[in-house]
RNA sequence: CGCGGGGUGGAGCAGUCCGGUAGCUCGUCGGGCUCAUAACCCGAAGGUCGGUGGUUCAAAUCCACCCCCCGCAACCA
């Protein structure tokens, strides 16, 4: 049997709520999973990382014990995805029984092979990023990544030999340059693989929110976070499912945890004994005009508030089609407002419109007989294929821009072959074959837009008269043009994208 | 000498690894159509690809130097 295709996202700290970030990189793994499900076993994982300081901290500051925050914050992440129409398979805490036990006894075995050792540790170590720093790192005295003071620490402490694997890893890079991607992020991380590689510490003795390790202190949480990849698909536990699923197909991250995702994930899985995930992809941050989302500039944008105004799909699609996966890119609401208007309202939403209201005014809305040959069967062969590969490739924006030549095609038959002249004139045959053409082509599109707009090519296809969901299709393999069958009667005409009207400046 | 990302028609972006007629979307202008969510279709204008120098028959693409913008507090994909 074919391996399942593995997908995960990064486990999200819930030290705060979701915001679009967040909903982006989970959106683009179940666009994955969804386009994986027609060929093979899929399985998409997601999840929550809920140990360390930070949370501790936020935990406190609400009053609350840590876990009671974590408890009510995860149903916010969920809500999320919910919203968003995502469907994972399983969705793991780090603070779940069965991710802990197993991060105990990764701790432990990796203690026996002395890849975990007990060593002494002084130097400088910043409470808010939860990190050691050498001296030479340190700017100014203070943390070179968030810029606070660091305090001297002086304590026994767990350490993983990262530095081990330096020279296992560069090879690894080398003989799979294609094993982190994009390109910009693996050579960032063969440079620092280059520059050499220190030992990690891997527990804090001044931290009580975590996996206890035995004789005190608790294990780094993003040892702890990592090995959620395996905890949740039983490592160590049910070996045959274990083996089925691992290594990961695909790993999506976001660039700024592409070191612990490229350099220490597979350290500590080799020193486990297993394999290297097959693709860690680092992708880019949603700005906004260009900067990054932060608080204290204020333009943080909340994933549930889009949700509403745009709508999910509109959404999801904007997601995928705007960037050039792996960059950066820049997000407004004009540039939603202008993506859902020309791309959703207008060229596929009104080719729907203008499809199914002439089939229901010259045809009563029933679905003729295809004609003997169309040009779009030859023309069109190669789409589903093309479109799959490049999803699979996580080249979304083509992958979409390919499908979207079909859309275009559909609207330029209709001005082509004047179907209201056809009516006119009683050119039954001709007329009958562009309706079909219109009704073919849409359901292609349902198909193929499905695993980035889910709901709405369902409502789509619901309108084009087919039973059922896309998925429960049977015939979903668009194998050749003439699939859809004959007699079927199609629903009035529903705007399935409105346009979206953008406030007026002020 | 900190690290990294980026500078391509009005806007936003591909293309740069593996040099060979500069591409896409939006916008603008002109035309067409009337089935449709004032939507759709056709055509046009508009770029010395940040600068300088170099390699080459040929450079947005390779090399050197320089200029400018953005991240590298916190939240954090």
């Amino acid at each position: 049997m074919e391996r399942t295709y593995y997908v995960t996202t990064p486990i999200y700290y819930i030290s705060g709520n979701p915001h679009i970030g967040h909903a982006y990189t989970t959106v683009v793994a179940d666009v994955l999973a969804r386009t994986s499900r027609r060929f093979r076993p899929t399985f998409f994982l997601t999840g929550t990382d809920e140990h360390g300081q930070k949370v501790a901290n936020a935990a406190a500051a609400a009053g609350k014990s840590p876990q009671e925050w974590c408890d009510e914050l995860v149903p916010r992440w969920k809500d999320l995805f919910a919203a968003y129409h995502v469907e994972y398979d399983d969705f793991i805490r780090t603070t779940e029984s069965r991710h802990v036990e197993k991060v105990v006894r990764v701790f432990e075995r990796l203690r026996e092979t002395g890849d975990v050792y007990l060593g002494k540790y002084e130097g400088w170590y910043c409470v808010a990023d939860e990190t050691f720093w050498l001296e030479s790192k340190l700017v100014d005295g203070r943390c070179p990544t968030c810029g606070r003071e660091v305090q001297w620490i002086s304590e026994d402490d767990w350490f993983f030999r990262l530095s081990a694997y330096n020279a296992r890893l560069i090879e690894h890079f080398e003989t799979n340059p294609q094993w982190v991607a994009p390109r910009s992020v693996y050579n960032e991380m063969m440079s620092i693989l280059r520059e050499g590689l220190d030992d990690l510490s891997i527990s804090r003795t001044n931290l009580e929110w975590g996996i206890p390790i035995e004789g005190g202190g608790v294990i780094y949480v993003w040892l702890d976070a990592l090995l959620n990849y395996i905890t949740a698909i039983g490592w160590s536990e049910n070996e045959e499912r274990f083996n089925s699923l691992w290594p990961a197909k695909t790993q999506l991250i976001g660039k700024e945890i592409a070191r612990f995702h490229t350099i220490i994930w597979p350290a500590l899985l080799w020193a486990l004994g297993e394999r290297a995930p097959e693709l860690v992809f680092a992708h880019g941050w949603i700005t906004v005009d260009g900067e990054k989302m932060s608080k204290s500039l204020g333009n943080v944008v909340d994933p549930f508030l889009l949700e509403q105004r745009f709508g999910a799909d509109a959404m999801r699609y904007f997601l995928l089609r705007e960037a050039h996966f792996g960059s950066d890119f820049s997000y407004s609401e004009e540039k939603i407002a202008q993506r859902c208007n020309s791309d959703l309202a207008n060229d596929l939403g009104n080719l729907l419109n203008r499809s199914l209201s002439m089939l229901a005014r010259y045809r009563n809305g029933v679905v003729p007989a295809p004609a003997a040959a169309s040009e779009f069967g030859a023309r069109f062969a190669a789409l589903p294929e093309a479109v799959r590969d490049l999803t699979f490739d996580l080249r979304f924006r083509e992958a979409l821009e390919a499908a979207w030549e079909l859309v275009t095609a559909l609207n330029r038959t209709i001005d082509d072959r004047k179907p209201w002249v056809l009516a006119k004139e009683q050119r039954t045959d001709e007329l009958e074959a562009i309706l079909y053409d219109l009704c073919e082509g849409l359901r292609w599109i349902a198909i193929l837009l499905y695993p980035v707009m889910p709901e709405r090519m369902n409502e789509m296809w619901r309108q084009l008269g087919n039973p059922g969901s896309i998925t429960e299709d049977p015939a979903v393999s668009l194998r050749s043009w003439g699939g859809f069958a004959a007699g079927a009667q199609t629903a009035p005409a529903t705007p399935l994208f409105p346009r979206v009207e953008l406030l007026a400046p002020t």
